[in-house]
RNA sequence: GCCUGGGUAGCUCAGUUGGUAGAGCAGCGGAUUGAAAAUCCGCGUGUCGCUGGUUCGAUUCCGGCCCCAGGCA
């Protein structure tokens, strides 16, 4: 076994066991999180700090700017040069962060589609935000008919890809979809999924946003802010960024900005739940509260396929 | 005490010229392949404040009462 991957709503404790664990065996750890990927979102997104970085080896957190559009496919090779250079070093690698999409590209392969390119990109996106997703869906049905009956009328982003694949290539997204390689083998990997109990995590995420936007958070969206990047950008879109600049241009209260940040962690957590049920059913979930015994469950686990990886 | 406006879904409110009601948000369920902390789809019975009256029938009209907001005293 090469890998552990650690999934879980916001607000799980992912980033917690993920040290417990990487200490107790000697592991690093690699980021699977859209959010934490930006060095302008240390705050907001609840990305590790200097002391836990000192506890263990961390990959993939904080190295992108927020001016950049990151990617699944960007943080794909990422992930799989880093596992390989852990793996070649003997130790083993734990892959934990909130980003569905990023683990189930690992475990079950990314379309060979080509990466958006910039300036096509540019003129889908301003088309987009010009006329609607219904324009650009009217075109998607006439040019790729088969992949437009798998999308809503008014799902702008995956119309949009799907449109600029086809643009690009003359080829259907749905084909390349069908034509996929896992990037690790399922022996490499053991999945494991945190699945605290509703009432307790959403009662964590608030809790949590309390203590953000004093600790650093504010500051952090100030920062964001007099940047003047494009708001639709993905770092600019993180939860808590948008209402947290509401306030600092005067339109909404710190309080309101707050209630509003926890609200949309709730809403986020809720998706991460559905993820998980529907996309992972075989990884093993953790239903414990305390650190002390999700780590026994992980290591429990990790013993039954690869005693000798749990054992250090 | 008087006047005015209001009391309808967990919240904010719409509505029924009398035939027991519906939006947004929340909540719940689902989808998810290069923006994914994104994006999209589905799910709406609730003493229509309480109580009398008129009526075949009242949440709707009339009376009384209670509560909230504002105004006058």
């Amino acid at each position: 076994m090469r890998a552990v991957l650690i999934m879980g709503p916001t607000a799980s404790g992912k980033s917690a066991l993920a040290l417990a664990l990487a200490e107790r065996l000697g592991a690093e750890i690699v980021n699977a999180d859209a959010a934490q990927v930006y060095r302008d979102l240390r705050v907001l997104s609840a990305r590790p700090g200097a002391e836990e970085e000192a506890r263990a080896p961390h990959r993939l957190y904080g190295h992108v700017d927020g001016a950049e559009r990151y990617s699944v496919g960007k943080w794909l090779s990422a992930a799989q040069t880093a596992i390989a250079e852990i793996g070649a070093a003997g130790r083993l690698a734990i892959v934990t962060g909130g980003t569905g999409l990023y683990f189930k590209a690992l475990t079950e392969g990314l379309a060979s589609a080509p990466p958006p390119d910039p300036a096509l990109r540019a003129g889908l996106l301003a088309r987009l935000k010009a006329d609607g997703p219904q324009s650009l869906y009217a075109e998607l049905a006439q040019a790729d008919p088969e992949m437009a009956a798998t999308l809503g009328p008014r799902d702008g982003p995956r119309i949009l890809r799907a449109l600029e694949v086809y643009r690009a290539t003359g080829i259907s997204l749905r084909a390349l979809q069908a034509a996929m390689a896992p990037a690790m083998r399922a022996e490499d990997w053991l999945g494991v999924a945190l699945w605290p109990e509703r009432a307790t995590l959403y009662a964590a995420i608030n809790r949590r946003f309390d203590g953000m936007a004093a600790a650093g958070g504010l500051d952090e969206a100030r920062a964001l802010m007099i940047r003047g990047l494009d708001t639709d950008l993905p770092a600019m879109k993180a939860i808590g960024a948008p209402p947290l600049m509401a306030h600092l241009r005067g339109e909404i209260s710190l309080d309101r900005a707050c209630d509003k940040a926890k609200q949309d962690s709730r809403n986020y957590a809720k998706r991460q739940y559905t993820w998980i049920r529907g996309q992972m059913k075989s990884w093993r979930r953790i239903t414990a509260d305390r650190l002390e015994d999700r780590v026994e469950d992980v290591l429990a686990a990790i013993r039954g396929v690869d005693p000798v990886a749990a054992d250090h």
